[in-house]
DNA sequence: AATTGAAACAGACCAGGTATCATGACGAGA
DNA sequence: TCTCGTCATGATACCTGGTCTGTTTCAATT
């Protein structure tokens, strides 16, 4: 991961002590949970992190169906989300169809259409096993 | 607008008061512009009777591009959200193509898909011509 | 009219996130 | 490897969206 030295970013301490313990969540995290694991970096920090990793493409921001904020790695391009209702676990897919979809849609919708969300809430498989 | 009545809801003056301002809003809402518009209803009143609404399924919650909450009237039964980016304008729009789609794409995706979110961020026609 | 339970209010509280600011760390160039 | 401007940091205060609690009020029954 040297997302930080590609885009010209400094390298510092807490930067890669962040993107360290990302580089372990596969199923999506809070920015809670970040500064759990990370007591020794400051509140603010890990939220401007988190944001420059954003705009850096590698992780994307997400809401549960209450609206509650999620983050998850992104390891692919452009994507959508599947998110577990009951333990809020993230997956990644991808479905070109809906990207033909939408732009057709684009003819029928006023304005001009500059991006989309498309969220998926499901039971994964295993929280629905138990 | 009987909603109350019609749920078996009481009908009081503080709810009354909350529907009859969102009658008049097309283009979404937040809390606190109920809140502003209503100074006489308290702020838990407010966010109670949202949360009655969108249970009835009168109105409901989106978000914009950046997470912040937004509502909206729901004149249809189900539908998708457009979201100008600019000015937070919602618009509504339905597409039954979307929902085969999302049918279809439920064997590919893991775990069993229980609800959705389609935003679509716009820049509506009033803001891009000014 | 009396009762009563749902709903209202005020206000404390919580979570997620941003702004401010003095201090400290990076790292490019000499 | 030293120096110095710039950028990042942590602490803290603040903001926004929303919930919880305890007490009071009011709508609908009796």
């Amino acid at each position: 991961m040297a997302v930080l030295e590609d885009r010209g970013y400094r390298s510092t301490a807490p930067r890669r002590a962040i993107i360290e313990v990302l580089d372990g969540k596969e199923g999506g995290f809070t920015a809670e949970e970040i500064g759990h694991e990370l007591p020794g970096v400051g509140r603010a920090t890990i939220f401007r992190t988190i944001k420059l990793l954003m705009k850096a493409g590698v992780i994307c921001r997400l809401n549960l169906m209450d609206g509650a904020p999620r983050y998850s790695l992104s390891s692919i391009e452009h994507h959508h989300h599947t998110v577990c209702v009951i333990c809020g676990n993230v997956g990644e897919f991808r479905a070109t169809t809906v990207e033909r979809l939408l732009r057709a849609l684009g003819d029928d919708i006023p304005g001009n259409i500059v991006g989309h969300r498309i969220e998926l809430y499901v039971t994964c498989d295993q929280c629905t096993s138990e």
